[in-house]
DNA sequence: TGAGTGTATGATAACACATAATACACTCGC
DNA sequence: GCGAGTGTATTATGTGTTATCATACACTCA
Protein backbone atom coordinates (compact mmCIF):
# COMPACT_ATOMS: atom_id res chain seq x y z
CA UNK A 1 0.00 0.00 0.00
CA UNK A 2 2.46 2.44 -1.37
CA UNK A 3 0.50 5.92 -0.67
CA UNK A 4 1.90 8.83 -2.78
CA UNK A 5 0.14 12.63 -3.11
CA UNK A 6 0.62 14.74 -5.91
CA UNK A 7 -0.84 18.30 -5.71
CA UNK A 8 -4.45 17.55 -4.58
CA UNK A 9 -4.07 13.66 -5.50
CA UNK A 10 -3.73 10.87 -3.67
CA UNK A 11 -2.77 7.40 -5.46
CA UNK A 12 -2.04 4.09 -4.05
CA UNK A 13 0.16 1.71 -5.74
CA UNK A 14 0.94 -2.06 -5.40
CA UNK A 15 2.39 -4.64 -7.70
CA UNK A 16 -1.02 -6.73 -7.79
CA UNK A 17 -1.66 -4.74 -11.31
CA UNK A 18 -0.14 -2.74 -14.03
CA UNK A 19 0.56 0.64 -13.18
CA UNK A 20 -0.49 2.41 -15.46
CA UNK A 21 -4.22 0.79 -14.85
CA UNK A 22 -3.74 1.76 -11.19
CA UNK A 23 -3.52 5.43 -12.14
CA UNK A 24 -6.01 5.06 -14.72
CA UNK A 25 -8.41 3.58 -12.47
CA UNK A 26 -7.77 6.26 -9.37
CA UNK A 27 -7.76 9.30 -11.74
CA UNK A 28 -11.36 8.29 -13.37
CA UNK A 29 -12.51 7.70 -10.10
CA UNK A 30 -11.08 10.78 -8.66
CA UNK A 31 -13.07 13.21 -11.79
CA UNK A 32 -16.57 11.01 -11.08
CA UNK A 33 -16.29 11.80 -7.49
CA UNK A 34 -15.65 15.74 -8.52
CA UNK A 35 -12.03 16.06 -7.18
CA UNK A 36 -10.98 16.90 -10.47
CA UNK A 37 -13.79 19.26 -11.45
CA UNK A 38 -14.14 19.57 -14.99
CA UNK A 39 -11.78 21.49 -17.61
CA UNK A 40 -9.52 21.38 -14.96
CA UNK A 41 -5.42 20.50 -15.65
CA UNK A 42 -3.89 17.72 -14.03
CA UNK A 43 -0.66 17.27 -13.27
CA UNK A 44 2.12 16.91 -16.52
CA UNK A 45 3.54 13.82 -17.73
CA UNK A 46 7.01 14.58 -15.91
CA UNK A 47 5.49 15.82 -12.63
CA UNK A 48 3.48 13.14 -12.30
CA UNK A 49 6.21 10.84 -12.89
CA UNK A 50 8.28 12.26 -10.39
CA UNK A 51 5.71 12.06 -7.60
CA UNK A 52 4.74 8.51 -8.07
CA UNK A 53 8.56 7.87 -8.78
CA UNK A 54 7.87 5.92 -11.98
CA UNK A 55 9.14 6.90 -15.53
CA UNK A 56 6.93 9.65 -17.53
CA UNK A 57 6.64 6.77 -20.05
CA UNK A 58 4.65 5.04 -17.34
CA UNK A 59 1.89 8.14 -17.12
CA UNK A 60 1.83 8.69 -20.85
CA UNK A 61 1.03 5.03 -20.89
CA UNK A 62 -2.09 6.08 -18.94
CA UNK A 63 -2.83 9.47 -20.00
CA UNK A 64 -3.28 8.35 -23.74
CA UNK A 65 -5.65 5.44 -22.07
CA UNK A 66 -7.73 8.46 -20.15
CA UNK A 67 -7.68 10.07 -23.59
CA UNK A 68 -9.42 6.79 -25.45
CA UNK A 69 -11.81 6.94 -23.06
CA UNK A 70 -12.45 10.55 -23.30
CA UNK A 71 -12.37 11.56 -20.33
CA UNK A 72 -9.35 13.71 -20.89
CA UNK A 73 -7.78 16.10 -23.63
CA UNK A 74 -4.41 16.57 -24.20
CA UNK A 75 -2.97 20.42 -25.29
CA UNK A 76 0.41 19.57 -26.98
CA UNK A 77 2.63 22.19 -25.11
CA UNK A 78 0.05 23.04 -22.99
CA UNK A 79 -0.41 19.85 -20.49
CA UNK A 80 -3.37 17.51 -20.16
CA UNK A 81 -7.29 18.22 -19.50
CA UNK A 82 -9.84 16.53 -17.75
CA UNK A 83 -12.77 17.29 -21.05
CA UNK A 84 -15.26 20.00 -19.91
CA UNK A 85 -18.11 17.98 -21.01
CA UNK A 86 -20.12 16.43 -18.04
CA UNK A 87 -21.79 13.96 -20.64
CA UNK A 88 -18.72 12.76 -21.57
CA UNK A 89 -18.03 11.97 -18.01
CA UNK A 90 -21.76 10.64 -17.74
CA UNK A 91 -21.17 8.48 -20.65
CA UNK A 92 -18.13 6.89 -19.27
CA UNK A 93 -19.28 6.26 -15.71
CA UNK A 94 -22.37 4.50 -17.92
CA UNK A 95 -20.18 2.47 -20.19
CA UNK A 96 -18.42 1.15 -17.01
CA UNK A 97 -20.91 0.08 -15.12
CA UNK A 98 -21.99 -1.76 -18.40
CA UNK A 99 -19.04 -3.29 -18.79
CA UNK A 100 -18.94 -4.43 -14.88
CA UNK A 101 -22.43 -5.89 -14.57
CA UNK A 102 -22.15 -7.78 -17.56
CA UNK A 103 -18.68 -9.49 -16.76
CA UNK A 104 -20.72 -9.93 -13.51
CA UNK A 105 -23.52 -11.66 -14.52
CA UNK A 106 -21.37 -13.68 -17.16
CA UNK A 107 -19.37 -15.09 -14.22
CA UNK A 108 -22.49 -15.38 -11.43
CA UNK A 109 -24.29 -17.57 -14.20
CA UNK A 110 -21.39 -19.72 -15.22
CA UNK A 111 -21.44 -20.65 -11.40
CA UNK A 112 -25.40 -21.48 -11.93
CA UNK A 113 -26.90 -19.12 -10.10
CA UNK A 114 -30.22 -17.57 -11.47
CA UNK A 115 -31.56 -14.03 -11.56
CA UNK A 116 -33.14 -14.20 -8.00
CA UNK A 117 -30.35 -15.63 -6.74
CA UNK A 118 -27.49 -13.23 -7.15
CA UNK A 119 -29.87 -10.27 -6.47
CA UNK A 120 -30.06 -12.40 -2.95
CA UNK A 121 -26.57 -12.76 -3.10
CA UNK A 122 -26.23 -8.88 -3.00
CA UNK A 123 -28.85 -8.07 -0.26
CA UNK A 124 -27.32 -11.14 2.00
CA UNK A 125 -23.93 -9.35 1.63
CA UNK A 126 -25.04 -5.80 2.40
CA UNK A 127 -26.82 -7.09 6.11
CA UNK A 128 -23.72 -8.75 6.38
CA UNK A 129 -21.47 -5.75 5.85
CA UNK A 130 -24.36 -3.87 8.01
CA UNK A 131 -23.50 -6.40 10.83
CA UNK A 132 -19.89 -4.84 11.07
CA UNK B 1 -13.56 -19.16 -31.10
CA UNK B 2 -11.53 -22.31 -30.93
CA UNK B 3 -13.85 -25.29 -30.20
CA UNK B 4 -12.14 -28.94 -29.09
CA UNK B 5 -13.76 -31.47 -27.62
CA UNK B 6 -12.11 -34.53 -25.71
CA UNK B 7 -14.01 -37.17 -24.88
CA UNK B 8 -17.48 -35.78 -23.26
CA UNK B 9 -15.72 -32.35 -22.80
CA UNK B 10 -15.38 -28.73 -25.39
CA UNK B 11 -12.92 -26.69 -24.63
CA UNK B 12 -13.26 -23.08 -26.10
CA UNK B 13 -10.00 -21.48 -26.06
CA UNK B 14 -8.71 -18.39 -27.26
CA UNK B 15 -5.72 -15.66 -27.03
CA UNK B 16 -7.37 -13.14 -24.63
CA UNK B 17 -6.00 -15.04 -21.51
CA UNK B 18 -3.95 -17.73 -20.60
CA UNK B 19 -4.71 -20.95 -21.62
CA UNK B 20 -4.67 -22.57 -18.22
CA UNK B 21 -7.19 -20.14 -16.63
CA UNK B 22 -9.27 -20.83 -19.29
CA UNK B 23 -9.11 -24.78 -19.09
CA UNK B 24 -9.54 -24.17 -15.18
CA UNK B 25 -12.52 -22.12 -16.16
CA UNK B 26 -14.31 -24.42 -18.50
CA UNK B 27 -13.74 -27.68 -16.26
CA UNK B 28 -14.71 -26.39 -12.83
CA UNK B 29 -17.71 -25.15 -14.90
CA UNK B 30 -18.53 -28.86 -16.25
CA UNK B 31 -18.22 -29.93 -12.65
CA UNK B 32 -20.57 -27.55 -11.51
CA UNK B 33 -22.92 -27.98 -13.68
CA UNK B 34 -22.77 -31.94 -13.29
CA UNK B 35 -21.17 -32.69 -16.73
CA UNK B 36 -18.84 -34.28 -14.85
CA UNK B 37 -19.68 -36.89 -11.72
CA UNK B 38 -18.34 -36.44 -8.71
CA UNK B 39 -15.13 -38.84 -8.09
CA UNK B 40 -14.92 -39.30 -12.19
CA UNK B 41 -12.04 -39.00 -13.77
CA UNK B 42 -10.75 -36.44 -16.11
CA UNK B 43 -8.53 -36.97 -18.98
CA UNK B 44 -4.79 -37.43 -18.61
CA UNK B 45 -2.38 -34.48 -18.48
CA UNK B 46 -0.84 -35.85 -21.79
CA UNK B 47 -4.32 -36.77 -23.47
CA UNK B 48 -6.32 -33.46 -22.37
CA UNK B 49 -3.22 -31.88 -24.18
CA UNK B 50 -3.26 -33.41 -27.16
CA UNK B 51 -6.69 -33.00 -27.64
CA UNK B 52 -6.41 -29.14 -27.19
CA UNK B 53 -3.11 -29.29 -29.30
CA UNK B 54 -1.35 -27.71 -25.95
CA UNK B 55 2.00 -28.74 -24.10
CA UNK B 56 1.57 -31.02 -21.40
CA UNK B 57 2.55 -28.48 -18.91
CA UNK B 58 -0.14 -25.81 -19.70
CA UNK B 59 -2.75 -28.70 -18.45
CA UNK B 60 -0.15 -29.59 -15.70
CA UNK B 61 -0.23 -26.47 -14.71
CA UNK B 62 -4.15 -26.29 -14.62
CA UNK B 63 -4.90 -29.38 -13.01
CA UNK B 64 -2.66 -28.16 -9.99
CA UNK B 65 -4.60 -25.05 -9.72
CA UNK B 66 -7.72 -27.32 -9.38
CA UNK B 67 -6.16 -29.02 -6.72
CA UNK B 68 -5.10 -26.55 -4.78
CA UNK B 69 -8.89 -25.56 -5.02
CA UNK B 70 -10.08 -28.60 -3.94
CA UNK B 71 -12.18 -29.30 -7.00
CA UNK B 72 -10.38 -32.52 -8.12
CA UNK B 73 -7.56 -35.33 -6.04
CA UNK B 74 -4.70 -36.70 -7.76
CA UNK B 75 -3.30 -40.17 -7.86
CA UNK B 76 0.45 -40.37 -8.98
CA UNK B 77 0.16 -43.18 -11.45
CA UNK B 78 -3.29 -43.20 -11.85
CA UNK B 79 -4.47 -39.83 -12.30
CA UNK B 80 -6.75 -37.12 -11.66
CA UNK B 81 -10.46 -37.42 -10.37
CA UNK B 82 -13.09 -34.71 -9.23
CA UNK B 83 -12.94 -34.64 -5.86
CA UNK B 84 -16.28 -37.43 -4.36
CA UNK B 85 -16.72 -35.05 -1.93
CA UNK B 86 -20.22 -32.72 -2.72
CA UNK B 87 -19.35 -30.03 0.01
CA UNK B 88 -15.66 -29.23 -1.48
CA UNK B 89 -17.39 -28.88 -4.53
CA UNK B 90 -20.19 -26.67 -3.04
CA UNK B 91 -17.48 -24.65 -0.95
CA UNK B 92 -15.86 -23.83 -4.11
CA UNK B 93 -18.97 -22.66 -5.55
CA UNK B 94 -19.52 -20.37 -2.17
CA UNK B 95 -16.21 -18.91 -2.50
CA UNK B 96 -16.12 -17.91 -6.03
CA UNK B 97 -19.26 -16.34 -5.48
CA UNK B 98 -18.38 -14.14 -2.15
CA UNK B 99 -15.23 -13.66 -4.64
CA UNK B 100 -17.05 -12.61 -7.67
CA UNK B 101 -19.37 -10.61 -5.44
CA UNK B 102 -16.98 -8.47 -3.60
CA UNK B 103 -14.86 -7.72 -6.85
CA UNK B 104 -18.49 -6.62 -8.16
CA UNK B 105 -19.07 -4.11 -5.52
CA UNK B 106 -16.26 -2.60 -4.98
CA UNK B 107 -16.37 -1.79 -8.39
CA UNK B 108 -19.72 -0.34 -8.31
CA UNK B 109 -18.93 1.64 -5.71
CA UNK B 110 -15.97 3.21 -7.28
CA UNK B 111 -18.22 4.18 -10.44
CA UNK B 112 -20.30 5.97 -7.71
CA UNK B 113 -23.41 4.12 -7.53
CA UNK B 114 -25.34 3.18 -4.63
CA UNK B 115 -26.75 -0.45 -3.25
CA UNK B 116 -29.78 0.62 -4.62
CA UNK B 117 -28.55 1.95 -7.62
CA UNK B 118 -26.33 -1.51 -8.18
CA UNK B 119 -29.31 -3.69 -7.67
CA UNK B 120 -31.44 -1.05 -10.16
CA UNK B 121 -28.95 -1.44 -12.80
CA UNK B 122 -28.99 -5.68 -12.45
CA UNK B 123 -32.94 -5.28 -12.70
CA UNK B 124 -33.06 -3.03 -16.05
CA UNK B 125 -30.32 -5.46 -17.32
CA UNK B 126 -32.42 -8.49 -16.98
CA UNK B 127 -35.42 -6.33 -18.59
CA UNK B 128 -33.07 -5.51 -21.89
CA UNK B 129 -32.16 -8.84 -22.21
CA UNK B 130 -35.41 -10.06 -22.43
CA UNK B 131 -36.46 -7.78 -25.21
CA UNK B 132 -34.45 -9.75 -27.27
C1' DT C 1 7.89 -55.68 -17.46
C1' DG C 2 5.60 -52.21 -19.98
C1' DA C 3 2.12 -48.90 -20.74
C1' DG C 4 0.00 -45.19 -18.77
C1' DT C 5 -0.10 -42.06 -15.05
C1' DG C 6 1.67 -37.45 -12.50
C1' DT C 7 5.89 -34.58 -11.99
C1' DA C 8 10.24 -31.98 -12.71
C1' DT C 9 13.77 -29.57 -15.26
C1' DG C 10 16.16 -26.78 -18.69
C1' DA C 11 16.29 -24.18 -22.91
C1' DT C 12 13.87 -21.16 -25.84
C1' DA C 13 10.54 -17.72 -27.37
C1' DA C 14 6.98 -14.17 -27.25
C1' DC C 15 4.78 -10.71 -24.91
C1' DA C 16 3.54 -7.05 -21.50
C1' DC C 17 5.29 -3.89 -18.38
C1' DA C 18 8.53 -0.79 -16.62
C1' DT C 19 12.91 1.67 -16.62
C1' DA C 20 16.49 4.84 -18.46
C1' DA C 21 18.21 8.06 -21.58
C1' DT C 22 17.66 11.00 -25.28
C1' DA C 23 15.54 13.71 -28.63
C1' DC C 24 11.87 16.28 -31.07
C1' DA C 25 7.76 19.43 -31.49
C1' DC C 26 4.70 22.56 -29.63
C1' DT C 27 3.01 26.67 -26.55
C1' DC C 28 3.47 30.42 -23.80
C1' DG C 29 5.44 34.27 -21.05
C1' DC C 30 9.25 37.11 -20.85
C1' DG D 1 13.41 35.02 -30.33
C1' DC D 2 14.56 32.55 -26.23
C1' DG D 3 13.83 29.38 -22.72
C1' DA D 4 11.03 26.79 -19.66
C1' DG D 5 7.50 23.71 -19.57
C1' DT D 6 4.41 20.93 -22.16
C1' DG D 7 3.19 16.26 -24.93
C1' DT D 8 5.42 12.69 -27.81
C1' DA D 9 8.65 9.31 -29.87
C1' DT D 10 12.54 6.18 -30.02
C1' DT D 11 15.96 2.92 -28.59
C1' DA D 12 17.92 -0.18 -25.39
C1' DT D 13 17.56 -2.99 -21.33
C1' DG D 14 15.52 -5.82 -17.79
C1' DT D 15 11.93 -8.65 -15.57
C1' DG D 16 8.02 -11.74 -15.09
C1' DT D 17 4.39 -14.53 -17.05
C1' DT D 18 2.93 -17.72 -20.31
C1' DA D 19 3.73 -21.27 -23.46
C1' DT D 20 6.53 -24.49 -26.15
C1' DC D 21 9.68 -28.42 -26.82
C1' DA D 22 12.35 -32.08 -25.20
C1' DT D 23 13.74 -35.08 -21.83
C1' DA D 24 13.75 -37.51 -17.72
C1' DC D 25 12.05 -39.46 -13.33
C1' DA D 26 8.62 -41.75 -10.14
C1' DC D 27 4.58 -44.14 -9.39
C1' DT D 28 0.56 -47.64 -10.35
C1' DC D 29 -1.47 -51.38 -12.26
C1' DA D 30 -2.59 -55.17 -15.42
Amino acid sequence: MDERQVGALRFQLDLSQPIYEQIVEQMSRAILRGDIGLGEKIPSVRELAQGLRVTPNTVMHAYQEMERQGLTETRRGQGTFITSSRQRVEAFRQQEAHRVVTEFLAKMRSLGFTEAEIIEQLRSRRQEEEMQ
